[in-house]
DNA sequence: CAATTGCTTCGGCCGATGCCGAACCATCCA
DNA sequence: TGGATGGTTCGGCATCGGCCGAAGCAATTG
């Protein structure tokens, strides 16, 4: 029903967005890998049957994706501006919000290192754009960035050979998530990175968040690399 | 009602965006100038008394903030991070539209110059971008922009000293709006631009919508400052 | 002091939509 | 082939929220 999935209007996507279930799965989601439907009627706590109605909707209006594997049917957002509409939102959400930070022992994890849909976030993906920043391999200002030639040089001997200057997909954009709000790599560097990384095997995901575990191999591995402080850990350092 | 006006959740701010005539009403004030009540009414079609419910609803959630003046009550957006989510949805809602460019006259004038939010758009705004860019006052990559020392000397001509690299608002992002999609200054030097340009009468505004009447001096002072070429009302030239 | 204009509040109507139970396909496994 | 499991469709219920008419303030005008 209604148009022949054409052209959505502003008020159909917030619409879409505009629902606690649907925010939950699109959050659940943000993390980059694709889940089932069963997963994200779990994650929203509704049951299948309804999960089923909301992601319909959310395909018709091209804010998801499925694939089907087996009897599964995997879904994920369509397209980076989805995941992008999610943290304009977000950043409007967390006003007020001043969010309780229990720090668990879980939380520590995530603090690290996590995917923010399909690039690094968290200590790591700021230690990374601070060291890279000081180095002047890149010039950050007012959350843009700009790679530099020595930047490229550094990034290809990762094996991250940046040519391109074509897409005009930014290389870096602060991404306002709980936790430190600093810059940090997104874009189409930031995927490349992360992609290249869990390559490597400097890092894994766990199965059932957005989590990321920094291996041995990568603790040397990133330190080398982008030449990072020793006390890269301990957060922010000025 | 709801909670004592403390943090939204995406839902909430998602739902506020999730209705015709309220994204109605935030398209208008997209332009950068406050609206009475009344005009935001006859802009989504609705009674004013049906616009006064949704304008409280938004000023409940931190989307709009009120002004009054006499007997009138001026709305305008509450940040620039709710122009921000607005040109996310937008950019989702535009996928599949390839909207129909009817080209008025009045049509004609929008696309040379008109404001978008708290920065110019059209032609202009491009042309000054490219000018800056092709003169090595500005690096652009990928959608975003970082000034060099030549491009605070010109911007300082004109009267806008870009001291503090303080803020973490971009300089320059791709802005998706309809027309061109290219590059122009948005962020803080997109704001202090258009700021200056009507401070020096180079630019008026159009009462009635989001246009700008490019003046005499204007002309004259555009071209001098930013070496514009003769052409450049002509468009994209590469 | 009326009269007018701009805006809001109140009350009731009604369509839209989220929700679930039940039944129905599809796939995998024994 | 029969039974599990994952997923969807259908039908009905209940609620929510947008809409307007009528009435009530507030400020400006004569």
């Amino acid at each position: 029903m209604s148009s022949i999935a054409s052209g959505n209007t502003i008020a159909e996507v917030g619409g879409l967005m505009g629902d606690a279930a649907r925010a939950n799965m699109l959050m659940a989601l943000m993390g980059g890998q694709a889940l089932t439907a069963g997963e994200l009627a779990r994650v929203a706590r509704i049951t299948p049957q309804t999960a089923s109605g909301h992601l319909a909707k959310m395909i018709e209006g091209r804010l998801l994706a499925v694939e089907k594997q087996g009897r599964h049917r995997y879904y994920r957002l369509a397209s980076g501006e989805v995941a992008h509409a999610m943290q304009a939102l977000m950043a409007l959400a967390a006003d007020g919000h001043r969010r309780h930070h229990p720090l668990g022992p879980r939380d520590a994890a995530l603090r690290l290192a996590r995917t923010c849909y399909d690039h690094m976030a968290g200590r790591l993906a700021v230690a990374i754009a601070d060291a890279l920043s000081a180095q002047d391999c890149m010039v950050l200002s007012d959350g843009a960035a700009v790679l530099t030639q020595k930047g490229r040089a550094v990034l290809d001997s990762v094996g991250l050979p940046m040519d391109g200057t074509s897409a005009r997909r930014p290389l870096c954009r602060t991404c306002l998530d709980w936790s430190e709000r600093r810059p940090r790599l997104a874009g189409r560097l930031g995927a490349a990175l992360l992609a290249r990384a869990l390559d490597l095997g400097w890092i894994v995901r766990t199965p059932g968040n957005r989590a990321l575990t920094l291996t041995g191999q990568g603790e040397e591995g990133f330190r080398r690399a982008f030449s990072l402080p020793v006390d890269w850990r301990a957060g922010p350092s000025p």
